[in-house]
DNA sequence: AGCACGCCGACT
DNA sequence: GTCGGCGTGCTC
């Protein structure tokens, strides 16, 4: 038999299958990571295979060395989905593999160098003497860093003569998580014995660790010393006498538990909630694939229809997938999950190390777990029979995947239950233009829920116009409206929640003399303002440098600071309220993994009167005494040169007005904006999403933006501007089928990116609008491999983005 | 990405 | 005549 593999090289011109043959006694099946002798050299690689055959039409034919792995990266229809997305998404097998299977699990070998005899005393060679300091071996790469000259021919030498011989080793990126425990290893009568014996040489602590280990049977060595009080010096003692053993266990890792609890139990439906739950559930016992679209308001319990739609699945032997935008910002619905669900839930999200990652998978792939929950790449849950996906807030920007494969979640989620036949739930309170349109198409199935559980209206929003506050001559940035709820929310003991976009907001510095403004030397964007550390920073790259007193250009004392961060809100906020207690939630304050949840805690526990933050709070937070939420400036959302700049605005303002009055009391929102007359708005204020889809739908037919059409964006980038420029021109130049094609199509730059350097890497940027964007790959592609043969662009990296998330 | 093959100039 | 420079092309 002959297997099809890919093999897992560095380099990506190697996007193709080799035939390998599959000697007797190797179980070798699709999915299987194997080792194969690849090139002249035969090193042995990883690779992953993809076909099983009777024969080949190779001329040479090698055979696979051995499987690396005990596990099934993959089955037949996660094999398809592999395929698919590499069509799709104009990217490689490897790439394709490595975002369904879990990624850094390789294995891969290394060449070492081993010493075949021990060092004769009087021994003189270099190398020979160095390699025996290593312990006799030592990994070829690592040990000839420890020379300042080549040593290659020096060591082919003495692997010629005999004296060092090279040898492979595997190396794995990440493991199995081991401890060790420890048993007892006395006969049964004998304790009374042993314990007697230690406590007259005075070994309490021993004698403790035996006791302990008499009752648990098994502990691991940590606890072991935790529970006795003593040291590991007891331990070894014991294992010396040969009263105890110690081996080592594979564990699982938990990933940490959130610190938010909820008690979970399922309560009443409201009839809004049982309609649309009749609905799904009438598809899931059918086990036929259709996708929906709900569209509830904030607070209209989609958490608790999904989970009843999960219990069905789950005991028709299905499993399930919920999606949440970042699951870090969701702690509080992770909660209500596993509590509902308890260990048969996993979790999985980007604040997992590649280890916990990995046992994730490992649980869902052998079955131990029926609910994954989490942020993107859970999409890719290996289970073997979905019976629903849920998609929550469908239209937030992560669910576009901005690593290779740069992946559509909605698309890769419509394609994963085509194949299995399952319910498919895209739901938010504001779904994308795109989502929407489909329903009405009739390509989605829509429910809607319109009334919030706790039957409050939603928050009444004041529109409050900036350009009048100044002309008033109130120069702050919170206008004298929200002033005055501040102050009533604070006379009352309610909370506050102050937002601002991250964008507009970042403070930068310039010379008012000069008017020079500090840049990042390695990218094309100002510096950051810092004033926990009075720092500059990048926002990009990182570059930190102290903060100037002095213009660097004139000399001038006069640096301002423009803009306004957090920082500068809470600031004003403690000069206008010096008796409010404030807390901050930025990039700044929320750098450690769990720091997030922290902030939230203190929020609530401590019951801080405001929580002024960005993007973040706008996120599933659920605090029953925030009943004021205050927007600093809704322009910075608009004014992004974007054609979705619209669903952006009216989305993140209708979620972020919704954190108030969840509970019983009723909640309010004050907008400070220069543009109250903008549509988005508008129609926000009214909380009327109908309205604002079909003015946006109209705009976007007029201005060809989707779902009229599709966008492809192309990005370059490299070390010589020139070049750069060059080779997008080039890859332009070989667009020419387009025009020929049936469809239209029009072609837009290339021109430098908004932000046109990043870590000194100068970058430009191409768009294509088409009508059918999959009939373009095969231009694309052909575009992209020619700029990768000339010789002249070598070092420039081509980057075909598909429904891009920024333009 | 490596590594072999191959075709040219500088050297024992 | 041969050692070694790195341009080109292949890896089952």
């Amino acid at each position: 038999m002959v297997a099809e593999v890919v093999v897992n090289h560095k380099s990506k011109s190697l996007d193709k299958v080799f035939d390998y043959a599959i000697s007797d006694g190797i179980d070798v099946k699709i999915g299987s990571s194997v080792i194969v002798p690849f090139g002249s050299a035969n090193k042995p690689k990883e690779a992953y295979v993809v076909k099983i055959k009777e024969k080949s039409s190779a001329k040479k034919l090698k055979a696979i060395e051995r499987l690396s792995k005990d596990i099934q990266l993959f089955d037949e229809k996660q094999l398809e989905l592999i395929k698919w997305m590499r069509e799709k998404y104009l990217v490689t097998y490897l790439d394709a593999i490595h975002a369904v299977s879990p990624s850094g699990t390789e294995v891969k070998p290394e060449e070492w160098l081993v010493l075949t005899e021990e060092v004769k005393h009087g021994e003189t060679d270099e190398i020979i003497l160095r390699l025996a300091e290593c312990g006799d071996a030592s990994e070829i790469n690592r040990f000839m860093a420890k020379f300042d000259v080549s040593i290659k021919t020096r060591l082919a030498k003495l692997v010629e003569q005999g004296r060092i011989k090279r040898e492979f080793r595997d190396a794995r990126t990440i493991g199995d998580k081991l401890i060790t425990v420890c048993e007892l290893n006395i006969e049964d009568g004998e304790l009374p014995k042993v314990l007697q014996a230690l406590e007259k040489s005075n070994a309490h602590i021993q004698a403790k660790m035996v006791e302990l280990l008499s009752e648990c049977g098994r502990l691991s060595l940590a606890d072991l010393v935790n529970f006795s009080g003593g040291s590991y010096s007891g331990i070894r003692s014991l294992l010396k006498k040969g009263y105890i053993v110690a081996f080592e266990v594979e564990v699982m890792r938990e990933p940490k538990k959130s610190e938010l609890s909820a008690k979970e139990k399922p309560c009443e439906l409201t009839s809004e909630q049982k309609d649309v739950l009749k609905s799904l559930l009438e598809t899931a016992n059918k086990k036929e694939y259709k996708p929906y679209l709900l569209h509830g308001v904030t607070g209209s319990g989609k958490t608790e229809v999904y989970m009843r739609l999960i219990e069905e699945t789950i005991k028709g032997g299905r499993q399930a997938i919920v999606l949440v935008p970042e699951i870090s910002l969701t702690p509080q619905m992770v909660a209500r999950f596993k509590s509902r669900f308890g260990k048969r839930t996993a979790v999985i999200h980007s604040g997992l190390s590649l280890g916990e990652k990995y046992d994730q998978w490992k649980k869902i792939n052998s079955g131990d777990a029926d609910i994954v929950i989490g942020a993107r790449s859970a999409i890719f849950a290996p289970f073997k029979n979905i019976g629903a996906i849920i998609v929550d807030e469908e239209h937030e920007q992560t669910y576009k995947s901005e690593m290779s494969p740069r992946y559509e979640t909605h698309e890769v989620a419509e394609f994963r239950a085509k194949q299995y036949g399952a319910v498919l739930v895209f739901a938010s309170a504001t779904p994308l233009v795109t989502s929407y349109y489909k329903a009405e198409q009739g390509e989605y199935t829509l429910l809607e829920m319109k009334t919030r559980v706790n039957q409050k209206a939603m928050p009444k929003a004041y529109v409050v116009d900036l350009r009048q506050e100044l002309e008033n001559g109130n120069r702050s940035v919170i206008s004298e409206k929200l002033q005055e709820e501040i102050g009533e929310n604070l006379e009352k003991g309610e909370q506050t929640i102050l937002f601002l976009n991250r964008r507009g907001f970042s403070t930068f510095v310039s010379c008012r003399k000069c008017g020079y403004v500090v840049e990042c030397p390695n990218c094309s964007i100002s510096l950051k303002y810092h004033k926990f550390d009075d720092t500059l920073r990048c926002h990009y790259c990182g570059h930190t440098i102290p903060n100037y007193k002095k213009c660097p250009e004139c000399g001038s004392g006069y640096i301002r600071y423009f803009g306004g961060g957090t920082q500068k809100v809470e600031e004003e906020i403690k000069e206008l309220f010096p008796n409010a207690t404030t807390i901050r939630m930025d990039v700044d304050t929320t750098g450690a993994k769990n720091s997030h949840s922290e902030i939230l805690n203190k929020f609530e526990k401590e019951k801080i009167d405001i929580l002024i933050g960005t993007q973040m709070v706008t996120k599933g937070l659920d605090f029953p005494d925030v009943t004021l939420v205050g927007v600093i400036s809704a322009d910075t959302i608009l004014n992004i040169d974007d054609y979705r700049s619209g669903e952006r605005t009216f989305s993140i303002l209708e979620q972020v007005t919704g954190r108030a009055g969840r509970a019983e009391k009723t909640g309010r929102s004050v907008i400070q904006t220069y543009s109250p007359e903008n549509k988005a708005i508008e129609y926000m204020c009214a909380h009327n999403y109908q309205d604002f889809y079909h003015e946006e739908l109209h705009l976007r037919k007029a201005m060809w933006y989707p779902p009229f059409c599709s966008i492809v964006s192309v990005i370059f980038s490299g070390s010589v501007e020139n070049n750069v420029s060059k080779c997008a021109k080039f890859f332009a130049k070989n667009l020419a089928p387009l025009t020929e094609m049936e469809q239209k199509t029009q072609i837009l730059g290339p021109v430098p990116a908004y932000v046109s350097k990043i870590k000194n890497k100068y970058i430009y940027r191409l768009l294509i609008k088409c009508e059918n964007i999959d009939a373009l790959n095969e231009t694309l592609i052909l575009a992209r491999d020619k700029c990768k043969k000339n010789a002249n662009y070598e070092n420039i990296s081509v980057v075909i983005d598909k429904n891009p998330n920024s333009l």
